[in-house]
DNA sequence: GTAGAAAGTAAGTAAGTACTTACACATGGG
DNA sequence: CCCATGTGTAAGTACTTACTTACTTTCTAC
């Protein structure tokens, strides 16, 4: 019919972008295919090379977009300078880890799964950046005779992996399914078991 | 050359199995081709055709044959059977579950990335049967009054939890090439902080 | 209004995919 | 001995894949 919509050059890169984050989180780099990329976006396969040279360049360029997006960091910054006590810190930590979008973790393992010498940055800032900034204020707590002495690194591990793996056992494997518990009372329960287990 | 290896149907499929299981833990369904696999084997790729009427079938027969392997179940029913204290149990359980092959855990996390639906059976063997049983331990020591009153379930998540999270983190995520700290020093720092935080 | 660049497209290509076919060879029982 | 059955293979099939090509349409600047 040749009556297309022409649409910037900028808009149309992150267009792409956008879809191929959904398709590259739902099924991973190579369950997706450009095809498919361009179907899902309403356009020409071809626009798709003309804006990323491979199929692995919009890959890492999606990558690139999520390592941009750190709202989740500053949310944790945030509620560890709040100032508020221990409690109240850890459970608003808690509760924004367990309430977001699968998008980011789903993106994550298979770039961990399937990817695996490329990932690192990916890595780096989205999950080691976290406990070493939760580390930090560890430390910090145990300085001041709040937390007992532990390794920093380990503590924030235990208390993420409480967190990151409830997550992954309901969204990832489905058990929301038929084991669905409030959010609140999940939160309590690990906030309260780290807690407890940190103390002096 | 026509000179080929007669082998009989039994050890051929599970051999085919074996080099499947090995390609499909490191790649993905998705990532893995029967070509790949028939070279692997060194096996002409229609032999794999001849056991498995599909690639799916013979995925679904790897899934089918990690199920049978029940090693790390035993394992934990034993553990919690043993009559040791709670620091002992739980640091036997915790030693056996980090210091294991990587292979099971990417299979699991790859059938729930790209084949969700399909996985449930897999997923309920290795993963829901897990905390079910630990849960019951830890029901009837909260009944003893050894643990306090928290939901058992989320408690025996919390524990897997830490376990999984850092497994995860060091074997999927390559952490261990830049922060490697001691098994025998991660179990009790996790077991420390799990046991402390369910005392009454 | 028109040149030229930018954005769009249909229709490829070569290589790869899961899977099949037709046929060769081995083995054990009658 | 030879035939039925089971195990092996080379060389396919039809389809899909990532990526290209040659060409058209639209927008902007002068």
């Amino acid at each position: 019919m040749g009556h297309h919509v022409r649409i910037s050059s900028e808009d149309r890169r992150q267009q792409i972008i956008e879809v191929a984050t959904s398709l590259f989180a739902r099924q991973g780099f190579e369950g997706t295919t450009t095809r498919q990329i361009a179907e899902s976006a309403e356009i020409n396969e071809a626009i798709i090379f003309r804006h990323f040279s491979t199929k692995e360049e919009l890959y890492w360029a999606v990558i690139e977009d999520q390592c941009r997006i750190r709202a989740g960091r500053e949310k944790l910054e945030q509620a560890l300078a709040s100032g508020g006590d221990d409690e109240h810190v850890f459970m608003t930590i808690a509760r924004e880890f367990l309430a977001r979008d699968a998008t980011l973790p789903r993106l994550l393992l298979f770039s961990a799964l399937e990817r695996h010498e490329l990932s690192q940055r990916f890595f780096k800032v989205h999950v080691a950046s976290y406990y070493e900034i939760l580390g930090d204020y560890i430390r910090r707590r145990i300085s001041e005779g709040g937390f007992r002495e532990v390794d920093p690194i380990l503590a924030a591990r235990a208390f993420f992996g409480m967190l990151v793996y409830h997550f992954q056992v309901q969204e990832l494997f489905g058990a929301k399914h038929f084991y669905n518990i409030g959010l609140e009372d999940t939160v309590k329960t690990f906030v309260n078991i780290w807690l407890k287990g940190m103390r002096p």
